[in-house]
RNA sequence: GGCCUCAUGGUCAAGCGGUUAAGACGUCGCCCUCUCACGGCGAAAACAGGGGUUCGAGUCCCCUUGGGGCUACCA
């Protein structure tokens, strides 16, 4: 049988990590069987619903390179797949479930459901409609009394499935309660929807967070009262975002979209998510997602909580990004260098190649190039260096030989520069140091830069070296 | 509160009865080097606690502790 897995969110806000992950395990658990991925809205809870938020799923799991195979705006052979737009679905399968048993019809108020409440303020329902006659029933129904649809859970026994992470989970029915199925305006609770979903849908394997164990249950009795296959169920642990605190949407900031911004590219993302709570055969950490469907496996799937950390994605962000073609980063870093004050004044693709292997995350850009055009008066003291065996003295005879050096070339690049310094190094029997340090603190004021003398020179361009040169000389003899 | 569930360095994690308890990130040190970064080498750093079972337990069982989840006309 055709593996068939599908991701399920509410558009209730922006996709965030958790749900990435689960999506993704659901992509290549299928795509490693040959299966189909489908993606479904479900969008039952009407008082959630956020404007836009479909679409941010759809871009969301584009980027992050998880193609499905059916979904609203791709169509299939199972559709609709947006629940909203099966409703009439749900209240037939419902009724039919009644009919069997499995559920009853209730027309109890709010407040007396509310009256139900007990010590520790569970609300628990007495299964009061449950002892109407279908006369009673079907009176209430004529008459347009306001009801919901309840599952009819067994007062005694044990539920009892096997996860294929999690393995044997047993729980007393008489821990679970008559749940809402359909809720009074029509629409169904998720505990109905999936249900009929997963199976109209074909889904064979059920790939969900772990909230879902206890209640999974629950979904089952509905299966065997249909005489539906039970699917394979695969809950996956939880994203935390530290010891006790789950990585949410509350916090803001476990949203792809905010990764995305601060300069994070959507393979570096996805591929760090993977290993939160899987781990392949052959330990590899940075992977294409074609290898990640090779190695993906559930016996590789942790069951306990991971804490997402940031500066481990930042890592391998950065290895993304060395990576990576230069032209490609130049690209991709564009919108980035251009919150640079640097921007537009100097070669961009020098910037960009200077920078690539330098940065993790490409926020960092703007700070680590802004010193460009922060040139002044500075401290110097810089030229003071003991290793390098430099200081003050030295720049003042040095510099004027590298002014004049460098004011020869007719040719001013990479190659040109670093020849002619340390030939200049050479012919005065000094130090490399000596020469590309003094010269680097004189064009740059700084003591830090990305890059050495000869990348400095070359980014700032002949005219520009120069200039500086000579202001770095009068800066000496006052 | 009840039920389900989890537990190896700071973090992700390998391990599936016998190992000097991997690896990665981070941290620190050294090397390379025109600073930074890259790269190379190295170090510190863990089986939550207590009982069993066993010749032998991080690995199996029980309890304790701690964490997470469920207990909605949310998913």
């Amino acid at each position: 049988m055709k593996v068939r897995t599908r991701f399920a969110p509410s558009p209730t806000g922006f996709m965030h990590l958790g749900g990435m992950r689960t999506a993704l395990y659901c992509y290549l658990f299928a795509k490693q069987h040959g299966g189909d991925f489908i993606l479904r809205i479900e969008d039952t809870d009407q008082e959630r619903y956020v404007e836009g938020a479909v679409e941010v799923i759809y871009s969301s799991l584009k980027e992050g390179g998880m193609d499905y195979d059916e979904g609203p705006d791709k169509g299939g052979a199972y559709g609709p797949y947006v629940q909203t737009e099966r409703k009439d679905i749900y209240l037939k399968y419902a009724k039919e479930l009644v009919e069997k048993g499995g559920a009853y019809y209730c027309f109890c108020t709010k407040e007396r459901v509310e009256s139900l409440r007990d010590e520790n303020g569970n609300v628990r329902y007495d299964k009061h409609c449950l002892k109407l006659s279908p006369e009673e029933v079907k009176k209430n129904l004529d008459a347009g009394v306001p009801y919901v649809i309840r599952q009819n859970i067994p007062e005694k026994g044990v539920g009892s499935y096997e996860d294929a992470v999690y393995g044997h989970i047993a729980v007393d029915y008489s821990e679970l309660e008559d749940g809402v199925l359909i809720k009074s305006d029509g629409l169904p609770t998720y505990n109905f929807a999936n249900v009929v979903d997963d199976h109209l849908m074909g889904i064979t394997h059920v790939i969900r967070g772990a909230e879902y164990l206890s209640s999974t249950p629950k979904y089952n009795l509905m299966y065997d009262a249909f005489g539906w296959e039970r699917p394979v169920y695969i809950h996956l642990p939880p994203i935390m975002k530290d010891a006790t605190r789950k990585l949410s949407k509350r916090y803001g900031d476990a949203n792809f979209d905010d990764f995305i911004s601060k300069g994070y590219i959507a393979p570096a993302i996805v591929n760090y998510i993977a290993l939160l709570g899987w781990c392949p055969k052959d330990n590899s950490e940075k992977m294409t997602m074609q290898e990640m469907i090779e190695k993906f496996s559930l016996d590789g799937v942790s069951k306990s909580p991971a804490i997402f950390d940031e500066v481990k994605l930042r890592w391998l962000n950065g290895e993304y990004l060395k990576a990576m073609g230069d032209e490609e980063f130049y690209k991709i870093s564009e919108p980035f260098r251009k919150l640079s004050k640097t921007y537009g004044k100097y070669d961009g693709r020098l910037i960009a190649a200077l920078l690539k292997p330098r940065i993790e995350i490409m926020s960092e850009i703007p700070e680590k190039i802004d010193f460009l055009e922060e040139y002044g008066e500075y401290d110097t003291e810089m030229f003071c260096h003991k290793k390098m065996k430099t200081d003050k003295e030295l720049a003042k005879t040095v510099l004027p030989m590298v002014y004049d050096t460098l004011s020869s070339l007719s040719e001013f690049t990479h190659d040109s520069i670093h020849d002619a310094l340390l030939g200049l190094a050479a012919e005065k029997q000094l130090k490399n140091g000596q020469v590309l340090w003094t010269a680097r603190v004189a064009l740059t004021g700084k003591d830090v830069t990305p890059g050495g003398a000869v990348e400095m020179a070359e980014i700032l361009g002949k005219e520009r070296s120069l200039e500086r040169l000579e202001f770095s000389m009068k800066l000496l003899e006052k």
